[in-house]
RNA sequence: GGCCCGAUGGCGGAGUGGUUACGCAGAGGACUGCAAAUCCUUGCACGCCGGUUCGAUUCCGGCUCGGGCCUCCA
């Protein structure tokens, strides 16, 4: 029985989707005026574990992360760019898809863009201010204090939020909490960032996008809504106040915020300037690594970011790998042929139930990779393929084809076997070290010589 | 200033009112021609001070330190 921590009301309650057997998960993504950084992949990854459990318990998920294609920065960015909005976040998006293809995500089941959804973000306003909680004043505001829930994700009170005295005062608004609903369009802005509008051209703000786009794409009330610690306040707690009142319905059954990504002591972020990108460390580390590396953290957890943590992540990996590699299981499906019954299967099942524990899941892993070991046993290598394959952990570090044919790599093995019989060492080692220039990494045993592409 | 979170062995990182997390790194051993891989063995861990308890790393209170949010940020 899966039990989901839920940031609203900060427990962990056992999982019931609103509809029997289907699950409606919302994760915010990203605003493309720039390449993800490493951050972002932390975020990526939890909600990729999240999604693959959930299937892997027989929930079909309906999985949908936004993009933000219109906003301040990417207007910023693509006039200092000298390129039209549309070239900058479409470079921005193809990026992301590979960046993210490289750590195995699953691909979302919709991947909803800002500006195609604009006609129901004016729809939202139109129906919040018939609720006389959005008023123009300029722009068109969202009076905070007229919403009797506002804080209620966050914990904090109006009065709490004021008392930061980091609220710039705002003659335009009524309330300094107050945010922007819709921008009206100012002077010298392309005609590529307007949308016509009762209030006037101009765009949408950004905490409208996700309500609309989440309403439009799975009604008024979601199972899970998930993002990046960051977003809680005031992002999330907007989206509440624009969808609860609009609906008059619960906007999530369960709120999850992952934990930060810090750089030495502090939070990677880009307005800090501390952040490595996500392609950087790929290519330095691998896709699989980066990926291994969030995993052995629970997703609640902050997580420091260091060369040294990411090169023992790719030591531990290596292990998981050799065991994966000891008994090749026969091809496959990898996540079908888990036996659920098996001990090491329900102890996983058993970790991961209770709010995606990872950490845990991954230390049977390594038990089950022991044994695989010690024992040969095929059942158990399905075993533990199958259960890294649910945690999206690729069979190889680098699924390298060999430079050398195996013909080939047979023949010179043979031939090494063939100097070592007769005690021809240094021929014998040449042709290992001849094959590791080639990428072959040989292993001598018991019951014979067995190679593989490293 | 307000709200919130955390503090586990050299490092990373789960968890628990009394029993081995797990991994990396280190040390010793086995195997090997040598290596690699693997196996075996090994290491006074739970920030400080009180309290509750037969017993607390685990519950409660205080303290110290660290971090986040309060402005765009995954």
């Amino acid at each position: 029985m899966l039990s989901i921590y839920d940031s609203l009301t900060r427990e962990t309650r056992p999982f019931a989707p609103l509809v029997p057997g289907k699950v409606s998960l919302y994760v915010c993504g990203q605003t493309v005026y720039d390449a993800p950084h490493l951050g972002h992949a932390r975020k990526e990854i939890g909600f990729d574990i999240v999604v693959r459990w959930l299937e892997a318990s027989g929930y079909d998920v309906a999985y949908v992360r936004n993009i933000t294609d219109i906003d301040d920065k990417i207007i910023e960015r693509a006039e200092a760019n000298g390129e039209t909005i549309g070239a900058l976040t479409g470079r921005m998006i193809a990026r992301m898809d590979e960046d993210f293809a490289a750590l195995n995500l699953r691909v979302p089941d919709h991947q909803p863009r800002a500006t195609a959804f604009v006609p129901q973000m004016i729809d939202l306003v139109e129906t919040l201010e018939k609720e006389g909680l959005a008023y123009p004043s300029g722009d068109v505001f969202y009076a905070v204090r007229s919403f009797p829930g506002y804080g209620k994700l966050s914990g904090r009170s109006l009065d709490d939020l004021r008392a930061g005295e980091r609220v710039a005062a705002d003659a335009a608004k009524r309330d300094p909490l107050d945010f922007v609903l819709w921008k009206t369009g100012k002077e010298g802005e392309p005609e590529e960032a307007r949308w016509p509008s009762p209030w006037g051209a101009g765009r949408p703000g950004w905490h409208l996008e996700c309500s609309a786009m989440a309403k439009a794409l799975l009604g008024p009330t979601i199972d899970i809504h998930g993002g990046g610690p960051d977003l809680k306040f005031p992002h999330h707690e907007n989206e509440i106040a624009q969808s609860e009142a609009a609906n008059h319905a619960p906007l999530a059954r369960w709120w999850m915020h992952v934990g930060q990504l810090e750089t030495g002591r502090e939070k990677m972020s880009k307005s800090l300037g501390n952040f490595i990108t996500l392609r950087d460390a790929v290519e330095r580390f691998g896709g699989n690594v980066v990926r291994f590396f969030f995993l052995r953290a629970h997703y609640r957890s902050p997580i420091s970011y260091s060369a040294a943590n990411l090169e023992d992540a790719g030591n531990a990996l290596a292990r998981l790998q050799g065991a994966m590699r000891a008994v090749a299981p026969e091809e496959g499906p990898r996540e079908s042929g888990v036996d659920w019954n098996e001990p090491h299967a329900a102890d996983f099942r058993r970790a991961m139930d209770e709010d995606f524990n990872s950490p845990e899941a991954v230390a049977i892993l390594f038990k089950l990779a022991s044994e695989v070991h010690r024992t040969g046993d095929p059942a158990l290598a399905r075993q533990l393929h199958g259960l890294a394959a649910i945690l999206g952990i690729a069979r190889a570090a680098a699924a390298g084809t060999p430079g050398l044919g195996h013909g080939e790599i047979e023949a010179r093995i043979a031939a090494r076997a063939e100097a070592r019989a007769a005690r021809d060492f240094a021929e014998a080692d040449r042709i290992r070290d001849a094959l590791a220039a080639e990428g072959i990494v040989i292993e001598d045993k018991a019951d014979g010589t067995s190679w593989y592409v490293a």
